[in-house]
DNA sequence: CGAGTATTTATACGCTTGCATAATTAGAGC
DNA sequence: GCTCTAATTATGCAAGCGTATAAATACTCG
């Protein structure tokens, strides 16, 4: 009623999942666009239409966001890339096909998420706590990965000792975190498709199998 | 002889060349340390023990000296793939193993390096000059690699398309490049030159040829 | 429908940052 | 040794940062 001056902003009181969802959301696309160094209190608020002080509100500290964000993403490709799995056939040869090839396109394989997962990286090395979240992360996609290969292996009617499907995982998780950063710092360079094929290839060499045909062997 | 309280930092007046290696130098050693974050102008003016204000007098703008330190590093990690070439054998096979075996082991395969790359890297894909270098030096790197793979090819007697050593100099690029990354992040979840070993036997997969062995053919 | 509370806004503080600029000084050249 | 200049220091400023905290308000429950 008086002069109305300086109105002070509506709102709605939200969940607090969705807000932190929001908050999360804001956040990976402030990293997204501008870097790490974009992601200031102030843009992510702004982005979730909140003003900086929630934020507070939601995460102790800036740091808290941030560490949550970088999670959020990892869990997504993580799960992005079972879901693949999940839609895939039985034969386990074609399985593992379909977690390279999800791994290797759209949407795991984005500029974004590298711009992430780097500045991510760079903190790694100096707080214990993140560095040990990160190991898992490792360990367990490289873990997935070898019972996809031991799977892939008998279903050929080739040994699958332990001793080499650990060597073979390792091996293939470079091959296919080699090739998804290649295609995250370079998509435009690469035909469509062409990484996860080149993918497939070097992998089923590899292996000494083919993941595409139906026989048991060459 | 006035109270000489405050007394003005005594300096010496540097080549050009000192200054900006030095500077550079400093501006590493802040990145790697603290990350790109941890490399303010203050910060990395200590480290050089110099003053903030000299660092504008060789760098317009603290991103050109950013920018500067980039490329140094990414030219020294090139550098020193290549020194191993030199010292290699004449084998064509040999070269690839040894430019192998010296991009996954000290002193490129260090969690330095990494912290360096990672976070240069949040930055390329908001600053359009940085990508360019970025590209430029990532396809260097695979010609280098592509042209090594043919020899060793030829050596071996098997063809050499084009077509296909640019997929597998990909290949072999994403195999070098994954494994480097793996090191960095946790070398003491591997034995001692395990991860060169792993390379080295999954390219010879990827190739069909044997980079150890003296014979032409298996 | 009214009171109470959890959520949200608003404001301000102290710090650090990159950058500008004036004052100094080391060292080269005559 | 003097002079001149380029290299270096010292100081300051405006902007933006994360955070703290008090005031306001939307919703819940009786």
């Amino acid at each position: 009623m008086n002069a109305q001056s300086a109105t002070r902003k509506t709102f709605r009181r939200e969940g607090e999942d969705k807000r932190r969802e929001d908050l999360i959301a804001a956040t990976l696309e402030c990293v997204a666009e501008r870097g790490l160094a974009g992601a200031t209190v102030r843009e992510i608020a702004m982005r979730a239409d909140v003003t900086a002080g929630l934020i507070r509100y939601y995460f102790p500290t800036k740091d808290d966001l941030i560490s949550a964000a970088y999670r959020a993403v990892m869990n997504r490709m993580t799960v992005q890339a079972s879901d693949a799995l999940q839609n895939a056939a039985n034969d386990p040869r074609a399985r593992l096909q379909a977690f390279v090839t999800a791994n290797l396109g759209e949407p795991i394989m984005d500029p974004h998420n590298l711009s992430l997962w780097a500045g991510f990286i760079a903190l790694v090395h100096a707080d214990p706590v993140m560095a040990a979240a990160h190991r898992d992360g490792y360990l367990g996609f490289r873990d997935e990965l070898e019972i996809l290969i031991r799977e892939a292996l008998i279903a050929t009617g080739k040994p699958a000792e332990r001793v080499h499907t650990r060597r073979h995982a390792i091996a293939i998780n470079a091959i296919i975190d080699g090739l998804w950063l290649e295609g995250c710092l370079a998509r435009d360079i690469f035909a469509e498709g062409e990484l996860a094929e080149t993918g497939i290839i070097a992998i089923e060499a590899v292996l000494g199998i083919s993941l595409t045909a139906e026989g048991d062997a060459r």
